[in-house]
DNA sequence: GTCTATACTAGGATAGAC
DNA sequence: GTCTATCCTAGTATAGAC
């Protein structure tokens, strides 16, 4: 009955519709008023969560960045003490991701690309969000013991943004499925420099 | 004097302009009439060169997908009869590339994001171009010798993704120094794997 | 009072007429 | 080159249903 709860709700259920379109047409290619129709309320409502387009794709772009501490807690429990494993896997989520049918590229590239200007807050928060992810390679290549944390990060780094780009356009067809074993050998080697 | 020569040099000079505006601004987010206030001409003169903007579009995509080619070109030339010398080189000139300021992508792949609808000409335009550099690595890694060649191309391919994304969101900070280092152990290894 | 539905403003786009 | 027709967008305001 509260307000608060409903309020929520709404909220949660307009992002759900915008996250559909967006990820599926790209930002500008979605109105306001498709976003309406599809979510089934009047305008006011909507505009009252979201005074402004940008509010609600900061909103849906805030959303998505919480993929990545969910993914790394997700492979946390799988291979607890084992940063390597977790990288590993990490490199295999991500290829499931991109593999899926109808997967159209990063939402956080996307947006990146959709709005160029550097001063956008969504531009800014789609930067910080692959700062977040190499952030989180490198510590798990600390962990692992890598000679050269950051080198082994940016190799990783280089197979997530390749995997993304792969799936969008080739899907299973590109070089994804290739992606892990790939990830493997890379981690292994820079785990084990002399062999 | 002759009309043809005239032609073709405002159709290019219109291409130019709006190259630099799609690449550094987006597709969508450039108008028609900016083309033409930047380029300074009539809205007849674009408009009879290119009917729509969608005929714009893949003109000025079609113009891009002849890079790859170029480069395949210009590392033949330097490293004659060297095709991993000449994979690694494509892996540099792409670097390069993407390290440059003011990078925003590989345009093929922003179009690609711009245009979802799988019938589109330059969506259908900016995958053949993904093909065309998939196909061209898979030469020239068996022209090496690779005992895998398709999966030395899908390596080599996840590497030449990453660096677009990279260099467009990170510029110089991001992973692209460390792959050409990476790139030249990834062929050596392909070509040398039992040592 | 809270919601939907609709009409409206204002701006910018493509495209074409002259 | 200018001017116009047509359309689509974001966003606001109003009217009426429950």
């Amino acid at each position: 009955m509260s307000p608060r709860k409903r309020d929520l709700e709404v909220r949660e259920g307009i992002l759900d519709v915008a996250t559909r379109l967006f990820d599926g047409h790209g930002i500008h290619a979605v109105g306001m008023q498709q976003i309406i129709d599809e979510f089934g309320c009047g305008k006011a409502m909507l505009y009252r969560e979201f005074p402004t387009k940008d509010d609600l794709v900061v909103a849906y772009l805030e959303r998505y960045t919480r993929t990545f501490a969910r993914v790394r807690e997700l492979v946390a429990e799988q291979r607890p003490g084992d940063p390597a494993g977790q990288l590993i896997m990490i490199i295999s989520w991500t290829a499931e991701e991109v593999m899926a049918p109808g997967y159209r590229g990063c939402p956080a590239h996307n947006t990146h690309a959709e709005f160029p200007d550097p001063d956008h807050p969504a531009h800014v928060l789609s930067v910080a969000y692959y700062d977040e992810i190499h952030d989180g390679l490198i510590d798990l290549a600390k962990q692992a013991g890598a000679a050269d944390p950051r080198g082994l990060a940016d190799r990783l780094m280089l197979i997530i943004d390749g995997l993304n780009v792969s799936g969008a356009i080739r899907g299973r067809a590109g070089a994804a499925p290739a992606a892990v074993a790939f990830a493997e050998e890379v981690i292994q080697h820079a785990l084990r420099p002399r062999t």
